[in-house]
DNA sequence: CTAATGACGCTAC
DNA sequence: CGTAGCGCCATTA
């Protein structure tokens, strides 16, 4: 099993409605921040990748077309997830963040 | 072999 | 709240 496996394998347990962060898929994974999104780069269809955001709750960070990121919020809206004025995801969506400990 | 690049992250300003 | 710079590591030229 690659790493790249066990990164689809664990953004395929994202429940809808929920994200994940690159950091955090990288640190569960074994992989780094960078590698997940290779892996989502060529992902394949059975993978909800509009479910990995940014560290901070950001679409994605802007390497690819802006038009990427427009997709990825009306599929996530379409879940149920909310996002604040500069098109983040808010902190409750987040898979381990603490409720109390918002920012 | 080295250099450049990218679905990222963090710190500094 | 915004941009800029550096680190990171696999892939490509």
């Amino acid at each position: 099993m690659s790493d790249y496996d066990r990164v689809y394998d664990y953004i395929r347990a994202i429940p809808a409605g929920s994200v994940s962060s690159y950091g955090e898929i990288g640190a569960a994974t074994n992989a780094s921040a960078r590698e997940v999104g290779r892996a989502l780069r060529m992902a394949p269809a059975d993978v909800p990748w509009q479910r990995v955001v940014g560290a901070g709750g950001d679409l994605l960070v802007g390497k690819l077309d802006p038009v990427h990121a427009q997709v990825q919020r009306a599929m996530l809206e379409a879940e149920g997830v909310t996002f604040d004025k500069s098109r983040r995801v808010e902190r409750r969506f987040f898979i381990g963040a603490e409720p109390e400990l918002d920012l």
